[in-house]
DNA sequence: TGCGGCTATTG
DNA sequence: CACAATAGCCGCAG
């Protein structure tokens, strides 16, 4: 029995691929699936390894359910990476919105019991059985007697018996065979999950980094290494002095305080409602002390955002750059990242640098909202200018005004304009593209009265009720927006496990997603090959997540050695 | 010590 | 300066 491989066992007992199967993993590396109770297998589940799950996952390539991003993170520290999943959590999400999504939360929303009484976790292991004992124990239930999880399970306390592990799988695809009932379109219920994968190969892979280059671009910026904590206060008050000797003699200011600035500037003559950079640019030319405050910020900002302890704490000795990552957000659903890898300088950007042998191959999405707007909405004569490369033309032509007004015009829309008010280009826009806009005005309407909102692909979006005029109005831009943010974060990531699922012949690794932007991390020789695959793959989801097909998607392909180097051949 | 405000960076 | 995010520092309340 033990020497037969897990995938035999599980093509016997009529697994096939797709087929949801529960997955367990213990903090010891043991691991439990446990496949539906029909198809012919224990009921309890199957005691197995993460070896075994690699190799039936290459046989059979059935869809593995797991509660949450936490099991592919062990998966991968045990040297396994699965194909497809059910994720739980993210699959809860999508389902009831929210953030909060751990085991005990997700199984009350699915059986409908009460969630002011979803018991919280008092730390104890009441359920552990005593080691010492001789008396033969039986795995306690995950599932109390009134219905709700047990919250020891979800912290780990299960782990310490293969009983309490195989129920603890089973239940995992009970869950999930009661969600995949309520979610509103499968596909997006596959993509959201896999994409959690790609989010914990993501963390453990991190970006490849050149450590010489980026120490080279911060010397540059902000100066040599400290070597002490003394040199690294001498550095940063000769910065600060920079600016100060522009000052009004009397008024030293710490800079860091837009209180002490605002009244330094005010002393200088220079009256500021607030001291934000945008603000203070056109006043530069005429003000030193401004001037180099601008200077100041930027110089600083890297030194305390991206400066060398950043670089400490989150670059690998093995040049790769780490950060934590979220398939989903609380608001319209899209990734997220830590350690600055989504909002890193451009000019930082020089340091990410494919490793010898390899280059990256970087796609974006060009003017996805608008698209998705067209697609999601309906809007035949919106989805018409999409099959322009530049659809502000077409729009821009149908409204008699040039491309910039009919590109603000859009974004006014598609964000909710708060100034102006429109003119005449909205109420052009109304005309020609009424089912577009009337979609638009339906989420601001629903979302400012506090009724929830669903995406396209069957995201929740929570509204809540109540709040002054000024919070209601917000929440009608916010409605507004999250319809297409959410949108196109569905696509985006159905794009991106598309890409991976596809791209693993080619050695293509996806090392970063940038919520309209996929950086790919490829063997030389293969790169025109993944050039291809990205194009394919955009196509291929476009077809699938906006069947319609009347909407054109694009995407701007390079072959790049350096992130920063946008079309380089 | 926790949290809102201000600021900067990105899509 | 609309929509979204992460992140650091300041100032104030507890």
């Amino acid at each position: 029995m033990g020497d037969q491989g897990l995938g035999t066992r599980l093509r016997e007992a009529g697994v096939r691929r797709g087929d949801l199967i529960g997955l367990a993993i213990a903090p010891d590396g043991a691991v439990a699936v446990a496949p539906r109770a029909s198809s012919g297998t224990p009921a309890d589940g199957l005691m197995t390894t993460a070896g075994q799950v690699a190799q039936a996952d290459e046989e059979i390539r059935p869809r593995w359910v797991t509660w949450s991003q936490e099991t592919a993170r062990q998966l991968i520290a045990a040297g396994v990476r699965v194909s497809t999943c059910w994720d739980v959590a993210a699959v809860h999400r999508l389902i009831y919105g929210g953030w909060r999504a751990d085991p005990g939360w997700a199984w009350a929303h699915l059986r409908g019991l009460p969630l002011d009484k979803v018991p919280a976790d008092n730390g104890k292991d009441n359920l552990i059985p005593d080691l010492f004992s001789s008396e033969p124990t039986e795995a306690p239930d995950p599932v109390a007697a009134d219905g709700y999880l047990e919250p020891t399970f979800a912290r780990g306390g299960w782990a310490r018996t293969p009983e309490a592990l195989r129920k603890w799988a089973r239940l995992a695809g009970e869950a999930a065979e009661m969600q995949r009932s309520a979610v509103e379109r499968i596909a997006t219920a596959h993509s959201e999950s896999t994409a959690e994968l790609l989010c914990a190969e993501l963390a453990a892979d991190g970006l490849p980094v050149l450590l010489s280059a980026l120490e080279e671009l911060l010397a540059d910026l902000i100066g040599p290494r400290p070597r002490s904590e003394q040199e690294a206060h001498v550095i940063r008050a000769a910065r600060d002095a920079e600016v100060l000797k522009h000052a009004s003699p009397g008024f030293p200011a710490d800079l860091r305080s837009p209180v002490q600035v605002k009244t330094m500037l005010s002393a200088a003559g220079v009256d500021v409602p607030d001291t934000r950079a945008w603000r203070l640019e056109p006043l530069a030319d005429g003000s030193p002390l401004v001037k180099a405050l601008l200077e100041w910020r930027k110089a600083e900002r890297i030194a305390t955002t991206y400066g060398y302890s950043w670089l400490d704490a989150n670059l690998g000795s093995d040049g790769r750059l780490r950060g934590g990552w979220t398939g989903s957000d609380g608001a319209a659903g899209r990734m997220t990242a830590s350690a600055g890898l989504h909002n890193m300088p451009a000019m930082l950007r020089r340091a990410v640098i494919a490793e010898p042998g390899h280059l990256f191959v970087r796609a974006d999405l060009g003017q996805i909202e608008p698209r998705v707007l067209a697609a999601v909405s309906g809007d035949r004569a919106l989805a018409q200018a999409t099959q322009n490369d530049d659809m502000y033309l077409p729009v821009g032509q149908e409204l008699g005004v040039d491309r910039p007004t009919a590109k603000v015009a859009m974004i006014a829309a598609m964000y909710g304009q708060t100034t102006g008010h429109g003119g005449e280009a909205a109420r052009r826009m109304r005309k020609a593209y009424p089912v577009a806009m009337g979609y638009l005005d339906d989420g601001d309407r629903n979302a400012r009265n506090g009724n929830d909102l669903r995406t396209y692909g069957g995201r929740l979006v929570r509204m809540s009720q109540g709040g002054s005029p000024a919070q209601v109005a917000g929440r009608g831009r916010y409605g507004r927006n999250a319809l297409i943010q959410g949108a196109a974060a569905e696509l985006f990531k159905m794009w991106a496990v598309t890409v991976r699922a596809r791209g693993n012949d080619l050695g293509a690794a996806i090392v970063l997603c940038l919520h309209d932007e996929l950086l790919l991390h490829v063997p030389e020789e293969n790169a025109d090959q993944a050039v291809r695959l990205l194009a394919d793959c955009l196509a291929e989801t476009a077809r699938r997540w906006a069947p319609r097909g009347d909407v054109r998607f694009i995407a701007d392909i390079s072959v790049v050695r350096s992130w920063s180097d946008a079309k380089a051949g």
